[in-house]
Parts: structure tokens; sequence; C-alpha cells
DNA sequence: GTCTATATTGTGATAGAC
DNA sequence: GTCTATCACAATATAGAC
């Protein structure tokens, strides 16, 4: 199934992407979404209806990429220990690649909770997979008694973060140096899956 | 040393926390904030020069909330683990009374990075004597050989994401039922200690 | 499909009476 | 100090020519 999309639908995309993961839908202005697509804000009226559809289109994009596929792992035949280091790997490289995307999506799912709801319909059920992998783990005996809830926000919330509060840590951590920073976040990688392993340990 | 605010004044800054903490700055309308202290719109730019101005002492106020002073523990003399203990549970409670105020801050420290620098002047370093503190228990042979670092920001994450985060996780975990997700929150004091503690032992 | 021009409404800020 | 009225401009959205 190939998605036809014009050349200038995919132009006005990138750039409302660009745009709203910087300044968030309250801060972007069409104008400054046409510049950077080098047309005028008319155009953009024309592809989608009004900025909140525009935004529609690329939160529920951002939205897709926050939750990493990672269910296969889950079905892999590897150790749990196995499974959390791939997973945090994958989810940190994506994060990497993406810094925005976590400030992003926790700005605009905290100023229109409401649409989530919506949105997990769509998107299907891939976190409630994740906990019963988790319980069946614990279930076996290979991990300690812990809630799967309390594991996976923490598994999360160790990846997440650090994105997140980017400009805050790379002040406390890293003296506000970039690349120190960059560093401590390649680290994480290890350090992530170190902390949560010891943490589940018999 | 007490504050002499008129009542107005006084009246105005909570009606502003109330609308920036919901809205955040760019989402937030003077007249909104009028409405909520049950004024006019012009009384605010008489208080406060403009809405940057009103904003900035909202910030600032909630940015020293945001670093809770528990440098005293770090002195005590107690077990590091008795520390984390209650280094945690503090942290918690505060985020359980102010619970918008990791998104707030996490939002507008995205939006302007820059201003971060200037306020932690203001503020002090209490960070680097956090960061100091865990080195000494590496040091003294207590905890094991881990990054400082890695190890604050664990705990910060641990503590703030669920509340960053909590439309979306209160889906994921609590099928959106708010007072289970409460219930994951006051067990969670214990759950983050012992996830912190069991990563750092020898 | 793409543009310029314009309508329409929203919003921060000020003037000036009381 | 507090209010009403209003300014000045910014921003979304549309009309209509090409």
């Amino acid at each position: 199934m190939i998605s036809q999309e014009t050349d200038t639908e995919q132009l006005i995309l990138e750039a409302a992407k660009k745009v709203f993961f910087k300044k968030g839908y309250d801060g972007a202005r069409m104008q400054e979404i046409a510049n950077e697509a080098g047309i005028n804000k008319a155009l953009l009226h024309y592809y989608f209806r009004s900025k909140d559809k525009l935004f529609e289109a690329i939160f529920f994009n951002a939205f897709q990429q926050f939750i990493p596929s990672v269910v296969e792992n889950l079905n892999a035949d590897i150790s749990f220990e196995r499974k959390i280091e791939i997973f945090v790997e994958n989810y940190i490289n994506m994060l990497i690649n993406f810094p925005q995307l976590p400030s992003f999506v926790l700005t605009e799912v905290n100023r229109n909770p409401e649409r989530i709801a919506e949105m997990f319909g769509k998107i299907g059920i891939i976190p409630s997979v994740i906990l019963q992998g988790i319980q069946k783990e614990v279930d076996k005996g290979n991990i300690s008694a812990v809630e799967p809830k309390q594991i996976l926000a923490n598994i999360v919330a160790l990846c997440v973060f650090p994105f997140a509060a980017r400009p805050l840590l790379q002040i406390v951590l890293t003296e506000n140096d970039t690349a120190k920073y960059n560093v401590f976040l390649e680290e994480r990688k290890k350090e992530v899956s170190r902390f949560i392993i010891n943490s589940i340990k018999i």
C-alpha cells in the first residue's frame, strides 16, 4: 500500500512537524510553517483545512513513534534480561534520533488529555501485551515479585526523562555541555539496563 | 521577613499560577487569569507590567518548589538507604500536592531553555551538592561504583515521570481510572526507594 | 494548485474616568 | 486601585484571480 502524497503535502508535513515539535501547538504559527515549507499560508489551508487538522496529522504520527514497536522481542526465545537490554537500546536509539519527541508528546498530552484515549483506540493495545509479558516472568519465578506496572513505568521513565528534561539536566549534570550530555545519553543504554535488571533480580 | 503583598496581588498570583500551570505560557490568556481572579485585565497590567513579567514570577516560584530542599538530609547522620527513602517520600509527597508542576516546568523549560541557566544562578547549587554526596558514598564503598550522575537522573526520573506523563500512563497502566492511578502513585514511594537501593547494592 | 489580498476574530497592552 | 473603553497588531481562515 503506497501512500500517494504530493510533494507539496509531504513538504508541509515535514515543515509542520519541525515547527510543532519545537514550539508546541499554541506556540506554533501557520506563517512559520509556511515559511519553513517555502510556500504561503493559503496552501496550508488548502491541503489541511485548519491548524487543528494539520496538528492532528503530526501528533498521531509522533504518537506511533513514541510507543516503539518492540512486541516481537517479547515473543523471541531469549532471556528476560536480554529482552530488556534490547528494548532499552532500541528505545534510547530511537529517542536519540527524535530528541524532541518526548517533550512534544508530553506537552500535548497534558494540554489535551481527552485526545489520547481516542488515539489508543487507533493504535492498539501494545502496552497491555508488555505488562502480560512481565507478569509471565514473575509467575515463572524468573524475576522478583514486583508489580509489572511499576517495572514498565520505571523502564519508560528512565529512558524518556533524560530527553524530556534535557535543558534542565544538561545544566545540572554536565555544566550545560552538549557534547558531554550526549556521552551521558550514550552511557545510559547500558546503565538503564543494568539498573532495571539489578532491581528485579531474585 | 514578612513579604507585604496586597490581597489583590496575591489573588492575581494564585489565579495566574492556576492558569499558567494548566495551559502553559502560550496557551494562557490574560483574560482567563483576570476572570479566575475575579478582576479585569487592566489590573493585571497595573500590578505586573506584562504577561511575561507575571509569568516570570510564577515560574521562578514553581522552580524553587521543583528542587525540593533536601540538603539537610544529606548531612544527617543516617544511612544512605534511609536518606534515599526520605528523599523519595518527600519528593513524591510534594508532587502529589502539586501534580501539575512537572508538566508545567518541563514544557516551559523546553520552550525557553535560555531562561534556566539564569534561574539556577538565583537558586544556588543544590544539585552539585547532591552529586558530591553520592560520590562520597561510592568512595566509602557503601554503594557500588556507579556514576552519581546516573543515580541522580534515575531518582528524579522515577519520581517525576509518573506525574509528567500522567494522562498517558493512567490509560496504559490503570485503564484511565483516576482512583487506581492515585493508588499506583502511593505505592511508588516504596517501590522507587526499593528500585534505587537494589540497583546500587554492593 | 498556487498565489495575493482581505476578512474576522483574538489578544496584549494602554488611556483615562472615577 | 479599579474600572470601561479602545488601540494596535497578530493570527487563523477565506475569497478570488491566475
